[in-house]
DNA sequence: CTGAAAGCGCTTACAG
DNA sequence: CTGAAAGCGCTTACAG
């Protein structure tokens, strides 16, 4: 390597280049293009026109290593390989996420971990290597541990759903039960009593809200669930529960699964075992996802809004970590899509009652 | 904020605190655990010692500013947020990125944008703020220009498929190609003489390389394609193709699908408009994605392993971005796995012939 | 309103 | 084999 003169480097520009340039020293520089006061307007003019003409972007490594901030945001994912691939929910999530970040210089780092004690470590190393500003809190688990972690790590974070014990972080909430109250209405107004629901991992809070949600609903049309099955939100698990129902004592009319891929897998399942849908048994899914379109027939399904969700929660954490506070935000609830896969409860079903 | 007296903070150790317990500069305490030449195996195992019982984790940030590396790896995914959503390709692509990423204290930072111009404007800031150390070009287009882009920018690239002006980048590669020519073989075999091919956006790369696949295996069974329709690679599309091809003057008995979200709304298509699959149509999907198992029938598709490219092209990156150069890695190739969703071509087809 | 200096926490020639 | 110093490129009190 030859001797470099500092500054006189083909490399990129500095903000010594641009001190000199304009003819003040590097600490002005940084008070002109930070827009904090001491700097008359007529200097900061001259400095900004140094930096456009020079082309110079201040260097990030370097305003971290002074401002402790990295300008990034993180979002840790635990689930294995095979399920992040079915479920949609979280590219689009993530694409509403970057959708803000992209406009702020602001960037996205991304975990993906099988099992619990890879999570943790994802977190604390996120943390110890201070690779991002905050982090936003997915997948929220019935007394969920990771609120105490943050607290021990200095860490900022936004809650993406609701927790039973937030501990002071900020909330992006969009209410499902509207979408499954409204789903158990549209098919006890046609005719059905016999409502199964084919529930998610009920370690996860939303799973829960959402199984809650169905019996409620049905319990206030004076009926009783049919079967309520919990699961893993996997394809497979959604195909199994189905199985398990139509070998059940009492077979369904209709069943509610708490997302789009297990509904899929669950008319697969009733199709496989000859029954017709919704002659015989009606479906409905839930997040209104594209494959739910183009089923045959296609999915009656709950539309929540991940996209919008993932853009508020990245906006709620960037003001959580530049202000140190940000407020709950709830978004527009869930709402039913009504599609081929429901519809009148079969006449022999309802003639034989309960 | 009371005046701090170097290092006797309570916030995390830095190296001149392991410096001083050692007994050493903090020069060698750098050298001691980076394991470059110059230091006693005594003073070595001396200085090692003291920064555990520290705690002691070099400051990613500091390091960063002084090595010019960041010990993290960009992906920049352009599509619309309906289509990341629908695709599970990467997915799981980047939970095996992440697979190796997180053995090796690296980092994985993710764009997700709309637009060709969006796209470049993410690589240049990438490489402008020294985001990641290298990227992933992925989704590789006909004539890609990003190749030029890297090479202005002065950033490492790893090509996750074949390239036909690969520009001196090495390739991640996972032939297509056999798979496809067994699925023709499969259905030729079976008695199908009008074969229909639903392709991706010919505007990248291995949904041409597909296509041609098809193509020269049709032809090396003595056959003409009934039809071959560009798409966009969406379910949307798909389904669009399919009743299209529904509507052509020779209706295929038997259509192969670019990829499986495709396929299956093709089969919800066929099956909307009373085709019966696969009696009077055979369907093949492409991905062996899981969702292929659950329709009814069940998909036969074309398996390949997103997971394994994503942990390949990473130790690929890697080996990149430390030495300088890596090796081209060719995967497993795609294979066919048969199910339900094919079967004898009609005999009624059969009989009337082209 | 402005300059000169110290500091963020590392790495890396350069002397001894 | 080891120490003292400069440097990475910023930001931020502290004086004037």
């Amino acid at each position: 390597m030859s001797p470099r003169t500092k500054s006189s480097t083909p490399g990129a520009p500095t903000i010594v280049d641009v001190a000199r340039a304009a003819g003040v020293s590097k600490g002005l520089v940084s008070l002109a293009v930070n827009d904090r006061p001491g700097v008359s307007d007529a200097t900061r003019a001259r400095v900004r026109e140094a930096a456009e003409q020079l082309g110079w972007r201040p260097n990030l490594q370097a305003r971290t290593l002074s401002t402790q901030t990295t300008y990034a945001l993180g979002l840790v994912l635990r689930r294995d390989a095979r399920i992040v691939a079915a479920d949609p929910f979280y590219p689009a999530f993530m694409a509403g996420i970057e959708s803000v970040l992209s406009t702020q210089g602001r960037v996205l780092v991304l975990s993906v971990v099988g099992d619990a004690e890879a999570e943790e470590r994802a977190y604390r190393s996120l943390a110890a290597d201070r690779r991002v500003d905050g982090v936003f809190l997915n997948d929220l688990r019935h007394g969920d541990d990771r609120v105490a972690l943050l607290a021990e790590l200095g860490m900022p974070g936004v809650l993406i759903g609701r927790l039973d014990h937030p501990g002071g972080l900020p909330a992006v909430v969009l209410d499902d039960r509207p979408g499954v109250v409204a789903a158990v209405h549209h098919l006890a107004d046609l005719g059905h009593r016999e409502l199964a629901y084919v529930a998610g991992d009920p370690a996860l809070q939303h799973a829960r809200t959402r199984r809650r949600a169905f019996e409620e609903a049905v319990a206030a049309r004076g009926l009783t669930p049919t079967a309520v099955v919990d699961t893993d939100f996997t394809m497979a698990g959604g195909a199994t529960a189905t199985a398990a129902l139509l070998e059940g004592r009492l077979r369904p009319t209709a069943v509610l699964y708490a997302n789009d891929p297990m509904a899929v897998a669950g008319l697969g399942a009733l199709q496989r075992a000859g029954v017709r849908v919704p002659d015989e048994v009606s479906v409905v899914g839930f997040d209104g996802t594209e494959l739910a379109h183009h089923t045959w027939p296609a999915l009656t399904t709950v539309r929540s809004d991940p996209e919008q969700w993932g853009a508020a929660a990245a906006r709620t954490l960037l003001a959580l970590t530049s202000t140190g506070s940000a407020p709950d935000v709830e978004l527009a609830p869930a709402e039913l899509v009504t599609a081929r896969s429901t519809g009148p409860a079969p006449a022999l079903r309802q003639a034989q009652g309960t």
